[in-house]
DNA sequence: ACACACGGGACCTCCCGTTTGT
DNA sequence: ACAAACGGGAGGTCCCGTGTGT
């Protein structure tokens, strides 16, 4: 028999509460929607991703998820405000010593990019990516959301890009801000790519093919960086 | 039921058929259809397009929708592929000209998609990747549709560049392949980010990154693109 | 994924009309899609057979079909008298030597029944059971072309029964009427549980079943049938 | 459309919830739902009979349904578990003496099934003939089901029969099992009959006449048994 | 005689959110 | 804080039958 009637992408499931153990935590409680919410929606997207299964993902019933979450739709925002500040999270680390090279920080980050690529036996895919292909056009909060996080990203990158340009020679008269959406963009794509081709070696050569292009716009790129040439490494 | 938080992706849609001018032309109905699922699905994405929605939108009723396609889901997979087959037709026009500079060939690439990305009022929008993002983690056949569209895309910039290595002096040793996901990358990326910003000048932006970038991967790019620098224009 | 919606009992269809070949045989055109009606309804009920399954059956399209038959119900009728006139018209042989033992004669018409529910390799089944149990409680001009056929079965019988009185020492005060519905309804009984087991040879053991109580009525059966007993033989 | 022959099986059904008193009493509400089902599949059987109708008559929404079942044909499939042991349950009334006549025991239950047949203004049907009859052939976990239960009711009697050959004296040697069969088959063929030809009366005669086929079985059938001949009694 | 686009109208399933109860 | 029955309302699919065209 073939698949008929709307268009599944979920198991259907059925409720099954935590094994009667009763946490009475609510931020715990909380923390575990989110993830579920996460884990979910991360997969099918926000309209296939129902409220039953975040229920059932969290061991828990409609009744908790509704008393901690107005809507679907608050718990996606709040969802997504956790995943890009724990993303954020990550990036700062390699801002850790703020009196370094601005153009090293950059390249840390792109290791830390690079390295997420390479944690998950999935190809890596992004909560804001995911909600804003679904939501940006029909739902002008939740776009606004997204904006904000992606304006938060590539602010990081034009701070360091700005501040690069002051303590090395940029080749050509290039905006900060137009390269990081660049870099942004980059980066969206391949994580977009890599979950449709199931390759997660794409984004990180891709992320090479990144690092040397902001090398290529510097005439005194660090030296240790020209070695990180798009080539094939053995 | 108040209706209060409900997360409405779609609009309530009044059923109106074509006023009794029952046209019998399968092929323009088909046509309409198509277009009217691209349209709305370009806007909505997959799952928060009704086929009510197409049907309103292609003055046709469900029943005769049905007639005409299984399923929304196939619907959405000839959509795609008739909006992929027109992007590659115009695509081609860029190497009309076959015995040109393959360089030039693809400069001519990326003017046409520099058009494209500010022809529209709306940012443009890809349905490879807007399908990709929602159903490639869970629906594998529509996700190998996707791969085969992004397969032709590249494949046909991967072949210009790799004419091109043969008639100019690459910089370093670049893989043709590599840098054809990484210019789709970067497409796929700015249409997601361009339409959740509302920007499409920043796509058009990107594209001349990218045109920049792919010069500076040869030492002896034509010097009609050298002025083409990521610099603003007045 | 489980199979949600309309529970189908069919396999969905794509209508594939005769290969080209318009034979524009009305009368043949008619018995093609009676007969695909019967193998059909036979299988999946009135209700679960198509319309567009039965011109599938057919190698017909829906015009033809609504231009032979005004509705489904009106096929599924005459569907149900091919089938009911075939079979009187196999049992008639048990009666071709009018002259003969009428106990003789419902002997054999046992036999004829049996050799039908062996002839299959699937259970047989019966139209008029079949639709009886779908439409008679809500069906009343169908529900009554039931009646009259399961009527011309038990009147065959009635008459074949009132003979036998005559010829033959009942044991009892037995009405031939009352013990030919009896034996239809093992018939239909069998048939039944025959279909739902899976299994002809209860069909068959329940035939002889029948024929020994048959015998058991008059004390003067016919020796040759005595031996006939229910037990089992080699 | 002008619903000019139209086969509709179904009643158009207004939805119309309980009168805002919310029972909130699952087990009462299931068993409503599952009483609602089997009046309506009785009549209607399985394809015909809506899951509108079913929530009309249980005086609940559709909404609600899909909370206590999974499907139509899982509901079904309860209500014929629920018939079925309903009917074991007054069927069991026949052996509470387990120290008797086997014989006796047996015409108890024949007693009961007749009891049964005329104590409904409309004739008596059976759930498990009639999903036998509409899906059988098409829906193997159904079909399963339904043998499950015929095997139920066959091995309660051969139990009996094979205790009645050891306390009476076989006229041949009859295997039990195949009498339960015909017993069955009778009494569902009859049930089948009886509801085409809105007859109850002929339901009880056949049971007589099972009866009295049993009886022929033994040599020293109880006396008591031997009036109760296939005549009519006045 | 037949093909086929199309209409109208369910039908099953599901899903978000509310309400009642513990 | 949590459980779960329930409501309202789509959403996708299908199906019978019509009407136009060949």
């Amino acid at each position: 028999l073939t698949q008929r009637g709307r268009t599944r992408t979920y198991q259907p499931v059925r409720m099954q509460p935590r094994a009667s153990k009763r946490s009475r935590n609510a931020p715990e409680t909380r923390r575990q929607l989110i993830d579920a919410t996460t884990r979910l929606m991360l997969r099918h997207g926000f309209a296939a991703t129902t409220v039953d299964q975040i229920c059932a993902e969290a061991r828990l019933t409609k009744g908790s998820f509704f008393h901690h979450f107005e809507t679907k739709e608050a718990i996606a925002r709040e969802a997504m405000e956790t995943f890009a500040q724990a993303g954020m999270g990550l990036y700062a680390a390699a801002c850790v010593t703020p009196t370094d090279d601005p153009l090293k920080q950059l390249h840390r980050l792109l290791d830390i990019m690079s390295e997420l690529a390479q944690g998950h036996p999935d190809p890596i895919t992004c909560m804001v990516g995911m909600l804003s292909q679904e939501m940006a056009a029909t739902n002008s909060s939740m776009r606004e959301a997204c904006v904000q996080h992606m304006n938060a990203w590539t602010e990081m990158v034009t701070r360091l890009l700005a501040n690069a340009k002051t303590k090395h020679r940029p080749r050509v008269d290039l905006k900060a801000e137009d390269v990081a959406w660049m870099l942004y963009s980059i980066w969206q794509g391949s994580m977009l790519i890599g979950k449709t081709r199931q390759d997660s070696k794409m984004i990180v050569r891709n992320l090479r093919h990144a690092r040397a292009y902001v090398n290529s716009l510097f005439a005194d790129s660090p030296s240790e960086f020209k070695t990180n040439t798009p080539t094939e490494q053995p």
